[in-house]
This record gives C-alpha cells, sequence and structure tokens, in this order.
DNA sequence: ACACGGCCTGACCGATCGGTTAATATAATA
DNA sequence: TATTATATTAACCGATCGGTCAGGCCGTGT
C-alpha cells in the first residue's frame, strides 16, 4: 500500500501549517512565558486562522507542552552521546558541560522557558520535572564517584550548584548586559563563559578529588 | 498642625484596603507572575472592590511595579550592614553570602519573581537591573581584591557563578522535591544547602587566593 | 461524475481582561 | 450642621481571551 498524507498523527508532520504553528509558538512561548502569549498572537505569527491553531492542537496548555516536548526531545539527542560516555571523570564532566553548554547556546531560549515555568506553579510543573531527571541522574552519577551521598558537600548539592552556575548565566543575560556593560550572549561572550566553567569545573575537581576517592572532611 | 489621614501619598499608609492590596498582589504575582494575575484576582483575595485596586494604583503595572520596589527595599535594608562591613576578605564574603540567604529564606518568592521577570522580556526588565546593580556592585568588588578584571576568571564571572548557584537553588526547588525526593525548602535541608554554599565559597577562596593575591595564570 | 476526508477559514460564543465613571458612604474640618 | 476631602462601590466599557462551529476548498479514490 502507497504511503500517503494523511491526518496528523505525530508520525506524519509533512504538513508546512503544523510546522510554523509549532515554531511561532515556540519563538513566542519564550519570549512571554505561557501567560503571556494568546493563541491570536500564534496564529497571526504563523499567517494561518486562529481556528486552525486548535485544529492541530487541542487546546493551549497541549500547544505548550508540545513546545517543552519538542525542546526536551532535542535536548536528550544532544546529551545522549555525552550522558553514555565512560572513561575517564574528568573527561566525562567536561565533555557533558560543553555538550550541554553547545545545546543551550543553539538554543538559548531553551533555558528561559523552563526557568519560568519552574518559577510559576506551571501546569507543566510534573512534566518538567520528569524531563529534568534523566540530566540530573547523570550529573549526581558522574559527581557520585566521589562525593557523599548526603550532607552538605553530597553530589546533589554539587551538581545542582554547578547546574545553576551555568544556567543562570543565559536566564540573566538580559540584565546582566546593563550590569556588566557588555554583551553576554555575544559569541566572544559566550567562549569565555564556558572557559570559566570549566575552569572552576578543574578547581572544583581538584579540590575534591583524592587519591582515595573521598572528600574532604569525610575521614 | 495636626497631622492628619491624607490622601494616599507614600508617606502615609496607614490605610488598611491598601496593604492589604499590596500584599495580595505581592503573593499572587509571586505564584503566577504578571500576566497570571488579574486584577480581579488580588482585589477577591485582598476583599475589596476591583476599582479601588485602581484607586490606589493607577494600573496594572504600576501596582506591579511597586510589589518590586517594595522587595527592593527590604533586600537593601536586610543587605545594607553585610555589604558596607570592612575586614577580612573571607569574612566580609561569608557575611555577605548569610545576609543574602537570611533574606531569601525570609522571602522565598523574592527569587521567584525577579528571575521570571528576567526570562520574560519584561517591562519592569531596567528597573530589576538596577535594583540588582548594588548587589553585583558588591560582589563583584569583594572578589575584586583577588580575582582579575577580565577574562574567564574574572570577577565578574566568578560572582555570577556564585550568585547563579546560590539562588538557583530556591528558583528549581519545586522541582527539585521531585527530582531528589525530598523537601527543598525544610528547615534542615535549607540548612543544609547553606552550609554547602559555604563550602563552595571556602573551596574557591582556598583555591584562588595566593599569598600575592594573585589568581592562578595570572603571574 | 461524485463522494470523501484532510485542510483551512470567518463568524461566532460566553467569559474575562484592564480600566473608567458616577454615585455613595464615611469621616474630618469649619 | 454644612462642607469638603477621602474611601469605596456597582455598573459599565470596548477589547481580547480560549475555544467552537458550520461550511468551503481541494486533492484523491472510485
Amino acid at each position: 500500500m502507497k504511503t500517503k498524507i494523511k491526518k496528523h498523527d505525530n508520525k506524519n508532520k509533512s504538513n508546512d501549517s503544523y510546522e510554523k504553528i509549532l515554531s511561532s509558538a515556540e519563538e513566542l512561548f519564550i519570549e512571554r512565558g505561557f501567560d503571556g502569549v494568546s493563541i491570536n498572537d500564534v496564529a497571526v505569527h504563523a499567517g494561518v486562522a486562529k481556528a486552525l491553531v486548535f485544529y492541530y492542537f487541542k487546546n493551549k496548555q497541549i500547544l505548550f507542552d508540545t513546545v517543552l516536548e519538542d525542546y526536551y526531545k532535542a535536548q536528550s539527542l544532544a546529551l545522549m552521546s555525552a550522558i553514555s560516555a565512560k572513561g575517564d571523570i574528568r573527561t566525562i564532566i567536561h565533555n557533558g558541560v560543553d555538550a550541554y553548554l553547545d545545546f543551550v547556546e543553539r538554543n538559548p531560549g531553551y533555558p528561559k522557558l523552563i526557568q519560568r515555568e519552574v518559577c510559576s506553579g506551571s501546569k507543566s510543573l510534573e512534566k518538567i520535572a520528569a524531563y529534568m531527571t534523566p540530566l540530573y541522574a547523570w550529573g549526581t552519577n558522574a559527581f557520585g564517584e566521589f562525593l557523599p551521598d548526603s550532607g552538605p558537600a553530597s553530589k546533589q548539592h554539587f551538581f545542582t550548584s554547578f547546574f545553576g552556575m551555568a544556567i543562570n548565566y543565559y536566564t540573566y543575560s538580559p540584565i546582566l548586559g546593563s550590569i556588566f556593560n557588555t554583551d553576554p550572549m555575544g559569541k566572544e561572550a559566550l567562549a569565555e563563559r564556558r572557559q570559566h566553567i570549566h575552569l572552576i569545573v578543574d578547581s572544583m575537581l581538584d579540590g575534591y578529588i583524592t587519591e582515595n576517592n573521598q572528600a574532604p572532611g569525610q575521614e
């Protein structure tokens, strides 16, 4: 049987309008958040009738969740090889950091989208938590080789700190520019920021990797 | 001349409804953000008529900015003594960290409010940037004693990292709970988090303070 | 030729949005 | 007591919200 273009079913997305709507929604939700965007905004930006948005996406929440899911898939893809890599712990962590920064630099709107919804009591919270879990699992596992499972020096705390340090630069970039009088998202600035993060990772590993793989204060 | 209750003028806030409206707005804006809250929501929560909100606050944006400003004043007050303190650089930084964490723990909604608006292209962006400037100025100045002015190990990068590390825990707390299966805002968890941050500060200072006050790689 | 199903639209729905207005209740002043 | 300024409200405004609906268009299979 010859395959033909059927009703949209998540397998066949050859449809042009569908993609236009989704990418418009992505752009606008990133700019202004769930509550700041109307379906009409999306339709106008995509150049279609408002009703068509509801034709492809049953309601606003589903449209938003689809945007989230698309980003999650892209993130998973981008981190997959780095996350499953084996070898020297330093190399693993540095590669993971680079993979994540690569992804964020290519998708600077993603951290904003996530962070804003996390701050709000978003209806997508559980979904976001589920999306973050693999990343946190990888991170705590990587740190777990030389950090304790609990207490103030635990792997959870360290990964949370690294993650916050890395991501906050991007989410705060709109005001960092005016505070430091530079363009934080410029090419050189991003490269320098990346160097900084690697530098911190190294200094952390230097301080916490001991010969018997024990963190200080855990003897 | 005897002082009397006059029209509301930012000096005399003895009025009850004014305070109720403002604190309701604060609570709701923190929960759901600017676009997620309607003036009617605020009025109902405050137990007054919607029109009274517009009587005290000319429009929604001004109501929101007043909430922001109130928080900023409270933050300034909370950090004032710590920021102006002199003495040993380690003590200054640890005291600054404690003062900031004290404030955030007493006002857990504040980082959320700020972060969400920063991520959005909020109309209050310039105001927020202005509010953050003193904090960043203090931080970069404190680090400035032993860190370079530019490059990947600059005081700006370090303070940005510290700030991100510290604040992200609070803004991400809604999902950290389900990821780590704990209550990140519980009393013990907060105390442990504080220990962790002090621990990182110390490890950073150990690594970067050298006898001639120069950062590694800057010889 | 005709029917069918996916694509797309304009018109419409009730609810709610931010904001205004006119009128009233209340309390201080004279 | 009469007057005046403030505090408060119900009713209303046009615009926009998320969402629905009936029907037209168009390529395909029969």
